[in-house]
DNA sequence: AGGCGGCATTGACATAGGTCAACGAGCCCC
DNA sequence: GGGGCTCGTTGACCTATGTCAATGCCGCCT
């Protein structure tokens, strides 16, 4: 199980403190969002927005940075506004569980306790904004819809997480590939981009990290999808997923 | 991967409408509600507390017998008060994930969709609060500390589906066991039974399908974990967890 | 332009855990 | 109190996936 092989580059234990990391300026940065139709900052508008506009800073990420480490003390939650960040787990030993691929729209950093129970790191250069939970609290008292909103992303994503450990628990490597190309291509559909060709911005590592298998299985079974013909890799990192329907067969009904 | 051998007294296809189910009698059942201060109803109080009461209903399933499926309208949620309820879900093909065991104090039947995204039945016979969905939103209007609450609820059952990917992903067959044994110990302190032995009223089948495992792999890692000396069988499903610290060791620090 | 480093792919081989099958033990019901 | 269930255990064997290793590719830096 690979646990960091990183180059001299490696960005791995800047901390966020050195992130860009300033106040939002301009009027009303939320305003003019353009992922605020996805995200629980959908809940509000007009002034209350401004109030949210009010306490958010903005986070800008390289590729490999780490936005916080399981166990820190869980200060801030984010949005992610562009790029991906991935979210994982570590067992003593190194080995690893993505435990999800976090796009533009997505919530980050519920956390019932004090501490984050999980890890976060940029995969691709990405930005999100930031909140101190304490001030996110305040603003949940005062708006009421943004706490229901925020009870239902995180029902949204226990589903998800249960239809994930269906996915672990008792999906071949290749139903798992299928699926995880299948959410890829859902996903970009959500945010408005074609649902093919789809770009892969984590390495095979963070595939199998996230499928719980080895990066050379992910490789062996993405030929194998390509020589049947359900997929093609393109250069530059996207995959077409000519059939469709070939894929969601294999996905096992999900 | 066994489906349903169910017998000649199989209650699967029983519906909810038949299990019993009637208003909670007496002035304030919740008020004496054994296990209130585990539930998500510790957040009420007094003549709050009250108006909890008024909404609820009682439910009691025989072993093996089903809440709900998966896909159902989901129009209800619950609390378990006793006994132990699964949750799963299939695949298409009968392979099935446990991705739960709930027992006393436990909340059940969070959906941001309309419809269940799993299905509950009885494992040992149990009984439940139930609550119809609007009802509840209606009281966390009222009472906003509720809805904190079952945000707090949603956030912990969060981290735990995690660390459940993590066991999934990246766990050996015997850092399974181990990490199971541990979450049941835990889980009977939590509600103020003894840590060890320990209760395991279902079948080596769930659990293997909570682990990700066969029911052989399940028998023979403990007949394994026996041998050394780790645990001991008793009879009547106990299991008694002799040693502690090399049961965690072996679940791989969690 | 050339060289280096990270990533992906492929092959040969090993193994944890799955599959299939037999059997034993408890339990319930007649 | 004996048959018929279900459940758990054990054994023999199989296979999907992991491990280890070599090689190739591509982008980036100088």
């Amino acid at each position: 199980m690979e646990q960091s092989n990183h180059s001299p580059f490696d960005v791995r234990n800047r901390r966020l403190t050195e992130a860009k990391s300033r106040p939002t300026p301009s009027a009303s940065p939320c305003a003019a969002c353009g992922v605020r139709h996805l995200t629980v900052c959908a809940a509000l508008e007009g002034p209350e927005l401004e109030q949210l506009a009010d306490i958010v800073h903005n986070v800008e990420l390289e590729a490999g940075q780490p936005l916080f480490d399981e166990g820190e003390r869980a200060d801030y939650v984010f949005n992610v506004t562009a790029g991906c960040v991935k979210v994982y787990k570590l067992l003593p030993d190194g080995r690893r569980q993505v435990t999800g691929f976090l796009f533009a729209g997505d919530f980050l950093g519920l956390a019932n306790q004090d501490f984050y129970a999980f890890s976060a790191e940029a995969v691709s250069p990405a930005t999100l904004c930031r909140f101190q939970r304490g001030k996110l609290e305040g603003a949940m008292e005062r708006f009421p819809q943004l706490e229901k909103r925020l009870l239902g992303v995180a029902s949204h994503e226990l589903a998800v997480a249960q239809e994930q450990m269906l996915l672990l628990g008792r999906k071949t490597a290749k139903e798992r590939l299928a699926s995880f190309l299948l959410r890829l291509s859902r996903g970009a559909e959500r945010r408005g981009q074609p649902a093919s060709p789809v770009r892969l911005p984590m390495t095979r590592a963070d595939i199998g990290d996230y499928l719980g298998l080895t990066t050379e299985t992910v490789s062996r079974v993405m030929t194998q999808l390509k020589g049947q013909g359900t997929i093609s890799l393109l250069p530059s990192g996207q995959v077409d997923l000519g059939d469709l329907e070939t894929l969601e067969d294999l996905a096992g009904g999900y």
